[in-house]
DNA sequence: TCTATTTCCTATTGATCTAGTAGGGATATG
DNA sequence: CATATCCCTACTAGATCAATAGGAAATAGA
């Protein structure tokens, strides 16, 4: 499961368009996107195209249009949206539930690559099939506001720019880990 | 973290020069193992010389060469081999440790994405970077066992054909869920 | 109506990767 | 010596990726 550009974009217009509606802004531009989030117009465009037919997102054109989500964020989970651009989600076919294909391997029962990228396969899709636009929205937006920082997207009549700290590969951090704020029912106590 | 063919071919070798050799069969020919796996054998010829340049496996030529291990299955790790042969396993850059590349994000450290896709990440490695060869040889060598399997590539000189039970898709099954076979010290007691 | 702004649509491109194929050279056995 | 095996280099057809290019269609305000 290899992220493409096009696949990094599409999610992260997504997101954004996710963080900016429930900011009270419900429509961004494609070109506004663009440049504050620095991806080309033009690829971003056919993107927008994509998702719109396959109804993660609306338009309006002419002045003042722009594109907005469809439907509630909720609904709309990263794995689907994945799998739309990106194709399966399975490192290899012969363990992808949604488009398996049979291998050369004689035996597929016996096969023990096949076991460890079931496993593979499982734990990907444990998190994708089960995150939606309305997690990453919330955990992001809790952590924008923790640190008081504007979303670069949101700098259209204000003034106020929002200063952006440098980033250092420091991996440790990141991670959904908010007090659990995972969407199943497993609620660890602290 | 997508597995090529090549990745795939490369893997299924190692696993299959492993079981040999814990059968007793310490080397085993490219062309052999071309025609019971069903690979093309030249392809498999440059994987093998990839993976003895990585010092996986040793050959010997002529008459009665071959292929076999030149390390102890317990320290060959299937995170390493893959990132040998099709590169980072982080679905991302930005998310890799191996192989971290900045992406066009203004603000790396409140990437929504990044987030999710770093647990992506830990998912993937905490599987295939503790998973050794040695793992998966045992367990496939038990499930063959369990079933009175010969594996396909072990009818040299024996008559006994091995009789392979045609796959159903059925996904439930399969993984590595036997008793806590895994290889960290998490010994769950049943 | 005219103009500016925006999305929408189709085509094209250069670079890279994939999954091999082809042909022969070096080396070991008997 | 013949034969079997690994070793090495080159080549290719096709796909995919990440854009770029150019303009048509719709919308809003003057
Ligand atoms: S069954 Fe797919 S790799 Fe063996
Ligand atoms: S930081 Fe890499 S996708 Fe946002």
């Amino acid at each position: 499961m290899k992220l493409s550009k096009r696949g990094e974009y599409a999610l992260r217009a997504l997101i954004d368009l996710g963080i900016a509606s429930e900011l009270g802004w419900p429509m961004l531009q494609a070109s506004e996107l663009a440049t504050k989030e620095k991806l080309p117009i033009k690829f971003l465009e056919q993107i927008f195209t994509q998702l719109k037919a396959a109804g993660y997102v609306k338009s309006r054109r002419g002045k003042f249009g722009g594109y907005s989500l469809a439907r509630p964020m909720s609904q709309i989970k990263f794995g689907t949206v994945i799998r739309l651009i990106d194709g399966p989600l399975a490192p290899i076919r012969c363990v992808s539930q949604m488009a398996y294909v049979r291998c050369s391997c004689p035996d597929e029962v016996h096969c023990g690559l096949r076991m460890l990228m079931l496993d593979v396969r499982n734990a990907i899709t444990k998190l994708l099939d089960r995150y939606t636009l309305a997690d990453i929205v919330e955990i992001t937006l809790r952590k924008l506001r923790r640190d008081k920082v504007t979303p670069p997207f949101l700098s259209r009549s204000t003034k106020l720019r929002s200063v952006l700290p440098p980033m250092v590969n420091r991996l440790g951090d990141g991670g959904l880990k908010f007090n659990s704020v995972g969407p199943t029912s497993g609620r660890r106590r602290k």
